[in-house]
DNA sequence: CATGAATGAGGATTCATTCAT
DNA sequence: TATGAATGAATCCTCATTCAT
């Protein structure tokens, strides 16, 4: 039985690392060409594999997708990332959380992000299965945090929620330019968490 | 020759109605499917129309794509909306401005904004086409009014460039999380200009 | 009734001369890109007309090329032009006869040829009425005037019908490879006449 | 490997059996309703194949095309031919060399012949192809020879290449107009190299 | 008669998906 | 499981033809 479970185990293992390679190769392909312009032979020449393969680990082209924004679910909202930082005095934790959550944002992940957000924007399915599993969650993580925040005495706003989005929507709306390929971006991307921190706590921060 | 030309006047405003309808169809198919799963044949019946009429008028899928985006480039920038409120109190300025700018985004205007940034994700071609056309003139019109200010000890920034676009990118942003369907967004949206201007002033105002 | 006449005829050389104009300009576009390649627009174009116009001369693109075919009936095959030469001795006759029919065709006239023969090959219905039309009729002239040589004693062949064919083959075959981009023959066409007559009068065989 | 190897042989014969099949097919409908008339569909359906199998084999249509005349390629032009009957008496080589010629244009060959002949009266691309891969080399062959005969003071020609042409031109002639559909061609086809080979040798001149 | 915009049938080609090996 | 050939539905686009002006 153990032998069972740990054949089954390596049989796992395989499986899903078949299944990531896939998902790493779509991902890059998706980010070039767009879901829809390709082709499950370009997905299946960049993982190495034949084109039938890919259909014994996703039901269908939609599905590799869906593989897609489920890995976002996995690395993009950890709660402990606050935790770790909570201490620090209000710009600090800020700039170096806003840093973190930038540094998110690289390369492969970068990508990932221009992918998703693409879909999300003409898939009405993908749509609210994005919102419901990255957005939402993400957004209760803020508010509890910025709660907290504001019982300190540290922070203030006078619509939470309101203040959250338009604090993500700053986030979201630099990646989107950077994406786009705003050239001055580009340049000075290590300098946004810094103006990014001070242009948000001067107006919310209390503590001065 | 008066009467030639007044048919050709007659001539091209017909044209450019018919061209006017097709694009109607186009922003609203594209924005319901995307503009890969839109087909001509969608476009066609939204605008009533045959499908070989399209191409009297567009050379191709993509020309009514680039269409799209000109329509934002007649539309979307105007420096004038500046001026007329530049004598205004920061605070009301902004506040004004924002809401005429999200003002500009509604319904159809939504929908467009929708498309244009879904296809600018995927197609390279269209997004050098983007950047070129809109954001770095709206930047440049920004900066310079920014500036102005600045001059007039109204507003401060150390970079003022950067500071454009985390602005411009809290206001994407903001429109990109309304498009995805954010409930509250919606149901909150007429108190964004408030928040935006007093989330924003408090950071760079120092007339105080 | 005379001046009616006179209009009448006017009208019917107006009609004649756009007629012309039209299968002029299908000649050459049939001859540069083939008829199914070339389209009414092009036709239309190159005679400087609209395209409904072509409708007002031509029931459909078919009757075009039928009056292109029906060109070659006019043009092609003059008895008058054997009678003329007749009384010459033998080989000065074939030489000037030869000469005559591929003079025959030049520019215009072998594009004409190289449009007819290539749609004939592939259209069964302008096939027979090219063979009944053009064909037929000039092997009947020609065997005709070769029964009237060969009763002289000057010409012999055991079977006249085929030997006007492998003449008229040859003929053709010429014509084919000019045609077909055939450098040599092009540069030496004018040597062809004589050529023709002496291997159709006395063979290559040196060794009796 | 022996294995391997075995196995892409085999691999390589179905391919290859498949073109076959498909570039039969695609004769036949073209000789039938001619390049442009013929639909993929046409062809698949007479291969037995669905649409889209076509493309496994063939980029596109015109490819087919040129798989049909790389087949002359293969088949048209043998040296070795004229090597065989090389030593017999000048009159008997001539009527087998012309009856084995013909004798390669029969059925299949003939609509090939006539598909091919079509499609390069109105395709520069193909028609250089054409000229280059299959005329050309055709005329080296049939020159070099004329030259060993001329030698050995067997036939004579003042101008060698113009006389080929001829030649070959009388050949192409008389396809040409068996496959228009000349009755007395087609009821008399065996006779045809006899009366060829007097033609050629001897000429029709009786004056002398 | 001349025009050229509108029409929509038709065709080449692509590509997600299946399935026999 | 892996493969990749086969499939055929789906789509963009062309173009002969019509017809209102």
């Amino acid at each position: 039985m153990i032998a069972e479970r740990k054949r089954d185990s390596a049989q796992e293992q395989f499986v899903e690392a078949r299944r990531s390679q896939i998902l790493d190769a779509a991902t890059t392909v998706f980010a070039a060409k767009g879901f829809e312009r390709a082709t499950i032979r370009d997905i299946a020449k960049t993982a190495g594999v034949a084109d039938g393969t890919i259909y014994n680990y996703f039901e269908n082209k939609m599905a590799i997708m869906l593989g897609i924004v489920n890995r976002l679910n996995e690395s993009d909202r950890r709660e402990e990332d606050l935790r770790q930082i909570e201490g620090m005095d209000t710009r600090t934790f800020t700039r170096r959380y806003i840093a973190h959550r930038l540094g998110m944002f690289t390369g492969k992940e970068l990508e990932l992000f221009q992918v998703v957000i693409a879909e999300v924007l003409t898939n009405r399915e993908l749509r609210d299965l994005y919102m419901k599993q990255i957005i939402e969650p993400t957004f209760a993580i803020s508010e509890a945090h910025f709660r907290r925040q504001m019982a300190k005495g540290k922070v203030n706003a006078d619509d939470i929620p309101l203040t959250m989005r338009a604090i993500s929507g700053m986030f979201l709306g630099l990646l989107l330019l950077r994406i786009m390929g705003d050239t001055y971006l580009e340049s000075h991307w290590d300098a946004v968490p810094d103006l990014f921190a001070n242009l948000l706590l001067d107006g919310i921060d209390k503590t001065e």
